[in-house]
DNA sequence: ACGCTAATGTCAGTAGCTGACAGTTGACAA
DNA sequence: TTGTCAACTGTCAGCTACTGACATTAGCGT
C-alpha cells in the first residue's frame, strides 16, 4: 500500500492512486468534521468508516490509528515548519531560522492543508487536540520525535557534531518547549482561536524566552524587554527579533 | 475509594486503609516487574491482577488505565521535584532554584520511592517509558500539565503575574523542554541506565541552554563555554551553575 | 482480453475499559 | 458481642479500538 504521509503535494497519476488519495483525504475530512463537532472520544470509528463508506479494516490500512487520523493533518502543517526551516538561508543564526520558520509555517498554513479541509477547520482541530488528553499525548509524542530531526537540521546548519556539542539540543528543546507551552495557552480558555492569535502568542512567548533566562526579573536587565511581555500586547515582529536574537 | 496517589509518605492508620495501601503499591510493583521483563505491550492487565489476586476491575478501581500504573512512580518522582522547588529559599533566582529542585530530587529518588520497588528497578521502569510510544506519549502529556504547575510556583516566587508576565512560562517551558531532551537521548542507545547518567546528562544540557540561547555559535562568546558542553565530559556542578545563572 | 497484483471486504478474536449489581468485610455504636 | 452501615471487591455483560487470515474485487501492463 505505502500510503506515505504525502496527502497532498504531489498529484498522483494512475486511477488507482488517485483513489487511494481521496480515501485518504476523505477519511481524514470526515473524521476531522465529526471530531470537533461531536467531540473525539463520543466518535467512534465506525461513524467514520460508515459515512465514507469504507470498511473498518480499510480504515486501519490507512491510518494506524484513530488518533492518527486526528493528527495526520498536524504532520502536514509540521513538515511545512521543517521544510521551511530547511530552506532558510545558512548565514540565518539558528534561533532567528527557527523562529522564522515558525511564522513563515503558520503564515502558509492555508496552502498547506487546502486539499483537506478549510483553515478555520484545521484551528478547531487543534484547539480539540490541546483539549483531548489522548489526542494531545499522541501530539506531543510526535512532536518530540520532529524536535530530534529539526535538532539535526540545525546542528548541520552551524557545522556541528549534535553527539559532542550539545547546543543545538538544547536550543530547539527551549525553542519547542516554549511552542507547546504557547500551544497549551492558546488552546485554554480565553483566548481567540485564529491562526493569528495562535502566532501572536507564540511570539509573545518566544520573545519572552532570552529575557527570561537572562539576569534577574526583579530588577533593571530583562525588565525593559519585560515590559514587551505581555500577551495579547504584541510588539513589532522585527524589533523583537532584534532584542531576541543576534 | 479516595485511593489519592499518595502511595509512600504518610502511614495510614487502620487495618482497611492499610490493606488498600498494600494492593496499590503490590499492584505497581508487580506491573512494574513485569513490564520491565516482559515488556509494557506484552504484559496484560489479566497477568498483573492474576499475579496481585485481585480481580480486573479492583484494579480499574485503584489505577484509571494501564499507562497510568507504569506512570505512577513518575508522579512520586515529579511530585518530590514540586516539592523541592517549593522549598528552595526564595531568594535564589528561579533558575538557579529549578536546577536545584531538579539535581535534590534525583539524588532524593532512593528515599521517594522505597516503599515501591530498588531505584534499579525505577530506572528500568524510566528506560521502558522511553522506549514504549504509548507510556512517552501519556508521559508527556502528564509532564505538561506538572510544567504549569512550576511556572505557577516560579510566578509567584518573583511575584509576577503569570498571565501578564511571560518569562515564568517562558523559562520553564524551556527548562522542562531541555529536560525531556536530556531523558529522550539518555533513553537511547549509548547511555548507561543510572540515576547517575541520567542527571549528569541533564546538568550537561542544561548547561548548554544559556550558551545556545546567546550569540554566534561559530564564533567567541559561547564557545568557551561550548567547550563545557560535550556530554560525558562533566564539569563541576558550581562553576557550571556560576556561568550559567546569576 | 487476460493474468497479475494492489486494494478492499469479511470474519473471528483479543485487549483495554466501563456500568450495574451482588457479595464481603472493616468500622463504629449500642 | 453484636448488629448496622459504608467501603471495598468480585462477577458479568458489553462496548470500542485494533489485528491476522483469507477471500474478493478492481486497476494495470501486455
Amino acid at each position: 500500500m505505502s500510503v506515505g504521509q504525502g496527502t497532498a503535494a504531489e498529484r498522483p497519476t494512475g486511477l488507482r492512486a488517485r483513489k487511494k488519495q481521496r480515501t485518504r483525504d476523505d477519511l481524514m475530512r470526515v473524521a476531522l468534521q465529526l471530531f470537533t463537532t461531536q467531540g473525539y472520544e463520543a466518535t467512534t470509528v465506525d461513524e467514520i468508516v460508515e459515512a465514507v463508506e469504507v470498511s473498518q479494516r480499510t480504515f486501519f490500512r490507512y491510518f494506524a490509528s484513530k488518533e492518527d487520523v486526528a493528527l495526520a493533518i498536524v504532520s502536514l502543517v509540521e513538515g511545512q515548519f521543517v521544510e521551511q526551516l530547511r530552506t532558510r538561508p545558512p548565514e540565518e543564526g539558528p534561533l532567528c531560522a527557527l523562529r522564522a520558520a515558525i511564522t513563515e509555517g503558520w503564515a502558509r498554513i492555508g496552502e498547506t492543508i487546502e486539499d483537506i479541509a478549510p483553515v478555520e477547520l484545521v484551528m478547531k482541530a487543534y484547539q480539540m487536540i490541546e483539549s483531548t488528553p489522548a489526542l494531545l499525548s499522541a501530539h506531543m509524542r510526535r512532536g518530540s520525535e520532529t524536535e530530534e530531526e529539526i535538532a539535526r537540521i540545525v546542528a548541520e546548519r552551524e557545522g556541528l557534531d549534535i553527539e559532542r556539542d550539545a547546543r543545538p539540543r538544547a536550543a530547539v528543546a527551549a525553542v519547542c518547549g516554549v511552542l507547546r507551552m504557547a500551544g497549551r495557552v492558546w488552546g485554554g480558555p480565553g483566548h481567540e482561536t485564529s491562526v493569528e492569535a495562535l502566532t501572536a502568542l507564540t511570539e509573545t512567548y518566544l520573545d519572552a524566552l532570552h529575557p527570561s533566562l537572562a539576569g534577574d526579573w526583579r530588577t533593571a536587565d530583562g525588565a525593559a524587554e519585560a515590559a514587551t511581555c505581555v500577551p495579547d500586547t504584541r510588539p513589532s515582529a522585527s524589533l523583537a527579533q532584534d532584542v531576541t536574537f543576534t
